[in-house]
DNA sequence: TGAACAGTTGAATAAGTATTCAATTAATAG
DNA sequence: CTATTAATTGAATACTTATTCAACTGTTCA
């Protein structure tokens, strides 16, 4: 039954699977997703984000907060509005990929 | 305030950025990328994945569902055993992809 | 035929998480 | 200084979902 070692030695270690399951999971829910699509048309602030998608403002904001320690938005403050954009330009491109997956 | 209205024009439709988070939520699991990982290395049958990670086989057989009902992986029935491997290839291409982001 | 084995399935429980609501911070205009 | 606006935050609720447990299906071999 070495199969069980053979594998076991050859996946990626514990805590890198931990990490990238980590990852996917933020981008794996519906309102994220649709600010991160809203981020890639443009840069924009709490309230349009919550207005383009029709939530609420702290909704969008405790979603935006998840994105920001996920290190794929960035909030930079300009007077009382802060405006958020895209941290990670690659990450559209993974985005595109898992698109391309789903169209089948 | 067309701001609004012209970013609501320019994302992906509704649906389809609900099919894309569905999809990562799918990824989005430590299970279930542990398993993706095993299968990677090689096909495995349902009991040799629960030996490699230490879990129930009840428990990867319903990840393992859910891994089936997102095509990203097929059983085979061999016999009383059923070997699973990987349904597409591009899956890893995409987990790399993600891998490259977090390690930053 | 029946005992043993591999895997699936459904229901229940337990753990995790998204949204709401109310309170709070920070910045600007009057 | 006060009132208003933009956004963040914490706690509570509501929802989703992973794992366990027990029962069941299908296959092999004795």
């Amino acid at each position: 039954m070495d199969v069980i070692e053979f594998v076991r030695d050859k996946i990626a270690p514990e805590e890198t699977i931990y990490d990238l399951a980590e990852f996917f999971k933020v981008l794996g829910d519906t309102t994220r997703a649709k600010i991160l699509s809203c981020l890639e048309v443009r840069d924009l602030y709490v309230g349009e984000i919550a207005e383009i998608l029709n939530m609420s403002i702290s909704a969008v904001s405790h979603q935006l907060r998840v994105l920001r320690n996920a290190k794929l938005v960035k909030g930079v403050k300009e007077g009382k509005e802060v405006k958020y954009s895209l941290d990670d330009n690659h990450i559209m491109m993974i985005m595109e990929c898992g698109m391309s997956h789903i169209k089948e």
